[in-house]
DNA sequence: CCCAGACCCTGTAGGC
DNA sequence: TGCCTACAGGGTCTGG
């Protein structure tokens, strides 16, 4: 179940992939390509010819920038020179917009539950790909991207980039845009955070998992950041203090950093890097997926019950939901 | 606007 | 052995 640190370890995999040109694109699954607007020859014919530039990720989704073929002939733009049009044959037009020569559009990845990346020799098929970009590398010769995917909660797209909100030169896809930055993020913003906490009368792990407050947090990591904090999944936000609120936000820092120097979570074959390989985060966690054993802080056993369709795993003992604002 | 719950999707595990 | 059901949960959408 691919959550922060484990689409982090994917994008650093892609991220070597920059320069690569697609050569062609397969769609073997229609139903991947849910986040495409418009049909899925649409979806190939933007990419196919276009060069794939650096991975960027908000939250669990990431995107590779993409420069066309047209971009790509065309020349760049003299330095401070005037707009030079052809005045006769043979003499290249040049662009007049000052940035014609950054990426227009992006390739947009989505793991869902249960996504892969999966890179390989030209010609090594994966079981269940729906979508594969047959890549000419220039570092790596032939590749094979294969974008495999069992339950199909994930997707891929291509989408327009605009200006991020906060940063300048900062571009985001525009289907991503409403996500938030991840605790993570040098421009996370705490207060902003903790002030939406304040003004929220549902259960903190509702908050947690809301990919529009902050991004990266699923189920596993809200679970594992919830009992470090020593909070119930469903105590009611607002009724944090600050500075449990603050302690929660440096949990949730901390499982997630942990994670990432872990190379990501796995429990079976489920998430893997774009080289099928697994990380081992899954031996670290305390809560998620041990109901019945002992909590690993006070001895007692770890329950399990239903919220939001989902587990929430927890110790009832260390973390008492309360009634009355909490003291500290 | 805020909030809660339904829905999508399929390989695997467990019961009988 | 084989059939059946329950289960996993990220993100989006709808309805109150």
């Amino acid at each position: 179940m691919p959550e922060l640190p484990e689409v982090e370890v994917v994008r650093l995999g892609l991220s070597g992939l920059a320069g690569a040109r697609v050569a062609s694109v397969t769609v073997f699954d229609e139903r991947s390509l849910r986040r495409h607007l418009g049909p899925s020859e649409d979806f190939v014919d933007r990419l196919t010819g276009s060069t794939l530039l650096h991975a960027s990720r908000r939250g669990k989704f990431l995107w590779l920038p993409l420069l066309s073929e047209i971009q790509e002939n065309q020349p760049a733009e003299p330095a401070g020179g005037p707009d030079l049009l052809a005045t006769d044959a043979g003499t290249p037009a040049f662009r007049t917009d000052t940035d014609g020569g950054r990426p227009r559009e992006a390739l947009v990845v989505h793991l869902g539950m249960s996504g892969q990346v999966l890179l390989r020799e030209r010609g090594t098929d994966d079981a269940r790909t729906r979508i594969r970009i047959d890549l000419d590398d220039p570092v790596h010769g032939a590749l094979w991207l294969n974008f495999v995917d069992q339950r199909i909660f994930g997707s891929m797209a291509i989408d327009e980039l605009l200006p991020a909100r906060e940063v300048a030169g900062e571009w985001i896809p525009r289907s991503v845009s409403h996500i938030a930055r991840d605790p993570l993020d040098p421009h996370f913003d705490d207060r902003r955070f903790l002030a939406a906490l304040a003004g929220k009368n549902t259960a903190i792990k509702r908050v947690l998992l809301d990919q529009n407050q902050l991004s990266g947090i699923g189920n596993i990591y809200a679970d594992e950041a919830l009992w470090a904090a020593r909070i119930h999944y469903n105590q009611p936000a607002a009724s944090l203090s600050r500075a449990r609120a603050k302690l929660l936000l440096a949990e949730v820092r901390l499982v997630l950093g942990k994670a990432l120097a872990e190379g990501g979570t796995s429990f079976d074959t489920q998430y893997v890097d774009v080289n099928g390989d697994s990380g081992y985060f899954a031996h670290s966690l305390n809560v998620y997926g041990r109901q019945g054993e002992a909590c690993p802080r006070c001895g007692r056993p770890v329950v399990r019950e239903q919220f939001m369709n989902r587990g929430s795993h927890f110790c009832p003992f260390c973390q008492r939901l309360r009634t009355r604002a909490l003291a500290r």
